[in-house]
DNA sequence: GAGCACTGC
């Protein structure tokens, strides 16, 4: 997918490419079309050479270019950099690109790509977004929120922008259902007769794709334990084969784990003139560096063997790989409106996912792909995997929807719609926290404002909270909201040093929990850490998790200071941070006395009173009160769940308790960020969410 | 004493 982490000498020269010779029955069709759908295959070139045919064809006129949106960052960022070059100019000039925290394009950019979010984010602003005349979006079969969002957004704006032309990249699956839903209209008419101008509605051009056959393999029995099957494929491929690095597709980190120490073992027994095999894990908890391992070169006489989750069906493309290897599960996330929880739960592939898994092994020769299943099993998969919307709380959505001024939600054109049930969870859980009215109007300020800050629903509201003379936290509550919204490990270690990892964030704990943990740490940084990735990692602290937490702190305060909120920041002494409650904190078992620091200062109490009443009037309908045997019972469902095992509170005493997630995997409820806070303040802030029983 | 697929503003 042209879409991929770039890999400089990968790139096929423009002029080979197989979009090459249909230039002008694409330019045509994009000129007569107000939407195109485009189904380009793997290695198509239709995301670099579309815009830029577009470009010298004079598209861009009267400052209105041509924007590209992508489902993930770095594919917004490499794809630029490849154009850029193709067209020989300075990255950020005629080519630039968009995404949060980087803008590197300037009013003169003509072709800019930029994330599906970002462009929603400018819909907020320009609410028809009339700075560009073509929008393509990229990858729409991938069906992410964002992006089934914003097919819809432009459905809209279609309307009232006859001269914007829209393009919709998607895979053949869905291309039919992409069209049916641009031209059917209120009344429900599919017709396509071009207008009095000779402009269709909508039209679907395919273009081959440049990849190489792969032979796909079935079993004949089903294997009865996945994991093992897959390593003893992989051997198989790896003595009997030839040349070609291996990919396995597992389900998560556990897995991984088991086949990567599996097929070392195996390895090691080799004679040693043999070709060796070299095992490699990725998954999106490992660390970038980590996950630069499955791009070196392997050693002489290696065969590199890589072990990955999903991550490396779409987002990372491992090069060099000619044997796929499919257990056919995939963890799937989703979210039960009948008990407001989420599971991860690994799921069945779909068809498409397994032909998409299966071409990984065709991109630079022929291949072959071991499915782990049999025949029968892959006929009785489903065609998709169903879009996020149909599987995802739609709190955040809801509110998004209505600060781009949709207000009769219903009346929306998805292209799936959700599930009502989703929607009716959504309004309720917007309606405790103030965001919309009787009329499930967004209110105002409240409303209006939560959909500006880029943090949940919740914190939202938190934050908005802590500006308020009663709480008085606003500085803290940002940290806090920093530091819960930064995706990946906070804390880092290698294998084996979990101990001392563990030890080292006891220096941080704070007794009420979580929260406070993660301010004293974000505090931590900012003032002694000096910002120094040494510091980092003497503390066992992940330096980009914090480099990150800093920006989104930085950018949430500048979107509250636009909102009129002012953030006055405080100096923050590192040496005396405000509260600890280390001494009472630290287990009884013996540990190695480390510095703590001694008695908070005086105010502390009140201002950690503060900051956990105002987490509450955000996460009230997530509260939960301990059991005896140091589980936890939801308030609201009598659930039973579990403090995570990264969260503090995992072997703390407390009464009632808020958390920021919840989510259940394999038999057990896992919730996460957890702080302790006092029953009376769930009556008190919860805006009569919780009533006093009589 | 024990664990979590992947993204985005």
């Amino acid at each position: 997918m042209e879409s991929d982490i770039l890999i400089p000498g990968l790139f096929k020269p423009a002029t080979l490419l197989p979009i090459a010779r249909h230039r002008q029955s694409i330019l045509y069709t994009i000129e007569t079309t107000h939407c195109t759908i485009v189904v380009g295959e793997t290695g198509s070139g239709k995301t670099t050479q579309i815009p830029q045919f577009l470009d010298q064809a004079g598209w861009f006129t009267d400052a209105k270019g041509i924007a590209i949106t992508q489902p993930r960052r770095v594919a917004a960022t490499s794809v630029a950099a490849r154009v850029a070059e193709e067209m020989r100019c300075k990255l950020g000039d005629e080519v630039g690109y968009s995404i949060r925290f980087e803008d590197v394009s300037t009013s003169k950019t003509r072709i800019k790509f930029l994330t599906d979010g970002m462009l929603l984010r400018e819909a907020l602003v320009d609410p028809l977004l009339s700075r560009y005349r073509v929008i393509m979006v990229d990858e729409a079969h991938e069906r992410s929120l964002s992006s089934d969002l914003l097919l819809g957004l432009l459905k809209k704006i279609k309307k009232k922008r006859p001269d914007l032309r829209i393009i919709v990249s998607s895979a053949t699956l869905e291309a039919e259902k992409v069209a049916a839903f641009f031209l059917s209209t209120e009344q429900g008419s599919t017709d396509d007769d071009p207008n009095k101008s000779g402009v269709h509605q909508c039209r679907i051009l395919a273009i081959e794709g440049r990849s190489y056959p792969v032979d796909i393999l079935y079993l004949s029995q089903p294997a009865e334990d996945y994991v093992e099957k897959a390593v003893e494929t992989a051997w198989q491929v790896h003595t009997h084969e030839a040349e070609g690095d291996i990919l396995i597709f597992l389900t998560g980190r556990e897995e991984i784990e088991t086949a990567v120490q599996m097929l070392s073992d195996r390895a090691s027994t080799l004679h040693s003139n043999a070709q060796a095999l070299q095992p490699l894990p990725l998954y999106a908890g490992l660390t970038t560096d980590e996950q630069m391992y499955v791009f070196s070169e392997a050693a002489e006489n290696t065969r590199k063997c890589i072990v990955s989750t999903n991550i490396a069906e779409a987002s990372v493309t491992v090069p060099g790989v000619v044997y796929v290897i499919d257990c056919g599960f995939v963890k799937l996330r989703a979210y039960n409106p009948a008990t407001n929880i989420e599971t991860l739960t690994p799921c069945p592939v779909s068809k498409a996912s397994a032909t998409q898994r299966a071409g990984r092994a065709g991109r630079t020769q022929p291949g072959k792909c071991f499915r782990l299943y049999t025949q029968a099993a892959f006929n009785a998969l489903p065609a998709a995997t169903p879009p996020e919307i149909q599987r995802s709380n739609l709190a955040p959505l809801v509110l998004q929807l209505k600060a781009l001024g949709v207000d009769h939600i219903v009346r929306f054109p998805f292209l799936s719609p959700p599930p009502a049930q989703l929607m009716i969870r959504a309004f309720e859980l917007l309606y405790s926290l103030g965001a919309v009215d009787d009329y499930a109007k967004l209110t105002s300020p409240t409303g209006t404002r939560m959909a500006e800050l880029a943090v949940t629903p919740m914190m939202a509201k938190c934050l908005l909270s802590s500006a308020e003379a009663k709480f008085g936290c606003l500085n803290e509550m940002l940290s806090i909201a920093a530091m819960t919204s930064v995706q990946g490990n906070i804390w880092f270690h290698h294998d084996g040093q979990k101990k001392a990892m563990e030890l080292s964030r006891r220096k941080f704990a704070a007794e009420e929990g979580d929260h406070l943990t993660l301010l004293n740490v974000f505090q931590a940084f900012t003032a002694k850490g000096k910002k120094e990735s040494k510091w980092c990692r003497d503390n066992w602290l992940n330096f980009k998790s914090m480099e990150r937490a800093v920006s989104i702190r930085n950018q949430l305060r500048r979107y509250l200071e636009r909102l009129g909120i002012k953030v006055e920041e405080e100096h923050v002494s590192a040496d005396r941070p405000w509260k600890l409650g280390a001494k009472t904190s630290l287990p009884q078992s013996p540990l190695p006395q480390s510095p703590l620091p001694q008695s908070p200062l005086p105010q502390s109490s009140d201002k950690t009173s503060n900051i956990l009443k105002c987490l509450t009037a955000g996460f009230f309908a997530n509260a939960a009160r301990m059991q005896p045997d140091g589980s936890f019972k939801t308030v609201s469902g009598a659930v039973t769940v579990f403090a995570h095992p990264t969260s503090l509170m995992f072997n703390r005493k407390a009464d009632y308790a808020i958390f920021s997630e919840i989510l259940e995997t394999s038999d057990k409820i896992f919730i996460k960020d957890v702080s302790k806070i006092e029953k009376s303040w769930l009556t008190e802030f919860s805006n009569g969410y919780y009533t006093v029983k009589g």
